[in-house]
DNA sequence: ATGAAAGCGCTAACAT
DNA sequence: ATGTTAGCGCTTTCAT
């Protein structure tokens, strides 16, 4: 059994509420009492107990990082961003995988707040987040939310797209493709309206079978490429939803023995360390994953410690685009 | 303030002892009552506090995973099967990343400590363990450990790096080199082990100038190689430590424009997906990371709930070598 | 079948 | 400066 504040006090004769105090380093307990007491704890072995310290507190100074898919190294940098930033404010970080699953992702809400978290991180995909609201603890949503009662952090997903797009124009492909995602309903929204735009803007047309649509993943990416060349449609770029899909994009490509980026053009989403390999250099829309994560905990954590002076807040970051060899320059 | 059982019992005008019997679906309530207790408690919306549960039946339901590094996608893979395989028993998982730091690593190892989390899964180097065995709770080392207190999961580290080498040799390279780290000198002295009586058993001299040691990244793979070229020493080939330090080799080499596997033969550790992918093809010595991260929990929850029939263990399991374009067949 | 009471380990008034 | 007491939300005897 692990020894507790009452057993430094029986040890020593006094009750353990002076424990308590010299412990927490409270005033009120005379020098030496305090210097003893640390001691006997030192030599009992001593661990407080932050379960019992949380249910009299009403805070456990963790977190939750609720994302659907740690397989994606996107999410794990975010992560670390969020890990390090609550760390170094005294908040632990729960991360939870929800693998893209709204059970899941309701299971593990649930969890967390049974377990009293002091708040949640979420990349969320709902339209309607009032079951989130409903929880009663600060949440911050890496989505966009219209929700009053939460805050949001977001980047300009139809500039990302339409840079990626025009800029695919200016290489001079042909025919640009988009392969995306029904998981994520907002962000495709945003990302397909700028790919639309930028289309127009330089007067070409928007084709809609010229767009496959299925998961965040490699295969999903690969099997949505092989869709669009079942069409018939010809095309010769392609924008990508993220990373992971173009990089299955990029697979099948290489497979079909299309040559990259003579042939054809490919730019991704996300910049995942993947993306700047030597062996991939694909072109990408790069988000600020470290101040993602890190705007996200201390958004959260104000939100946490003073909920009077702090406000929600939607906060849009700027994403950019990296340049590397999956697509070609133009020449005119 | 959310609702707690005592609400419910004053709504209802019962004790909350009954609540608590009702909610936990105990006997000993008239299925009448046990009716409209579920039914107010879901209109006042309760939600169970599992701090306070946990306080009074001492045991949290949460196992820690705490890993160096989830930037190594190696981990995240063995993560997902813990948190899975610990899911499906009624467990939670909290994931802790230390960042290769041994400070980070007790820092963290206390939190969890005094978070009462009821048993942990590490990745740990030292070779004294006693700190571990001190913490009076289960734990699960994934790596040696000579203390009978720990049960600890690892794969064959001597075959497998005698595999790579031996594959490499009979691949026809000439001058085998061998990068790794310091971080994990458990790891390594295994497969420098295995790298050695490889050679010899082929007749090979081992040189010690042909081996370098670094961190676990990209960088310092690069690094590495670097220094091997810089000593003057010809090398045609070298057995890599982890994936991630052979994708950093790989990079350097491609830089220097050594043709792969022809001039320069590669092989790396783990297989993280990364290396499957067409544009990188590393050949590599696989690890079952499901089943580790499945076998680890099971074990460690099988260690939590059943002290007494549960023994500590030492589970070792097979490498695999998988071939792919950075070696070149044998030429005989 | 239900209630009363104790206690998990801790903090925080309120005494003294 | 130190002790006493109550209570956080819950489970669990032990009564009734």
């Amino acid at each position: 059994m692990a020894p507790t504040i009452k057993d430094i006090a029986q040890a020593l004769g006094i009750t353990h509420s002076t424990v308590s105090r010299a412990l927490n380093g409270r005033e009120g307990v005379s020098p030496k009492l305090r210097q003893s007491i640390l001691e006997t704890a030192e030599e009992l072995g001593y661990t407080p107990n932050a379960i019992a310290r949380g249910l009299v507190n009403r805070q456990s100074k963790t977190i939750a990082f609720i994302v659907p898919d740690f397989a994606n190294p996107f999410f794990v940098e975010i992560a670390r961003a969020v890990n390090s930033t609550a760390s170094a404010r005294g908040f632990k970080t729960i991360l939870c995988d929800t693998q893209w699953s709204h059970q899941e992702e309701l299971k593990q809400i649930k969890m967390m707040s049974e377990n009293r978290v002091d708040g949640i991180i979420i990349k969320s995909f709902g339209e309607d987040d009032s079951y989130l609201v409903n929880l009663g603890l600060p949440v911050v949503k890496l989505n966009p939310t219209a929700d009053p009662g939460l805050s949001s952090i977001d980047i300009d997903n139809h500039a990302g797209a339409f840079a990626a797009t025009e800029y695919l124009i200016q290489c001079g492909y042909e025919q640009i493709a988009y392969i995306g995602s029904l998981l994520d309903p907002q962000t495709l929204q945003g990302r397909i309206d700028g790919y639309r735009q930028a289309l127009r803007a330089h007067g070409r047309l928007y084709d809609p079978r010229l767009v496959a649509l299925g998961e965040y993943s490699l295969e999903s990416g690969s099997r949505c490429y092989q869709d669009l060349l079942a069409t018939g449609i010809p095309f010769d770029a392609v924008v990508c939803e993220n990373d992971m899909i173009a990089l299955g994009v990029y697979t099948s490509a290489l497979h079909d023995q299309r040559e990259i980026p003579a042939q054809f053009g490919l730019i991704g989403f996300d910049d995942i360390f993947i993306a700047g390999l030597p062996m991939t250099q694909l072109t990408t829309i790069a988000q600020p994953k470290f101040q993602i994560g890190e705007s996200a905990a201390n958004l959260l954590i104000d939100l946490i410690v003073d909920p009077v002076q702090t406000k929600n807040q939607s906060i849009i970051l700027n994403p950019e685009l990296v340049v590397r060899s999956t697509t070609r320059k133009l020449v005119k």
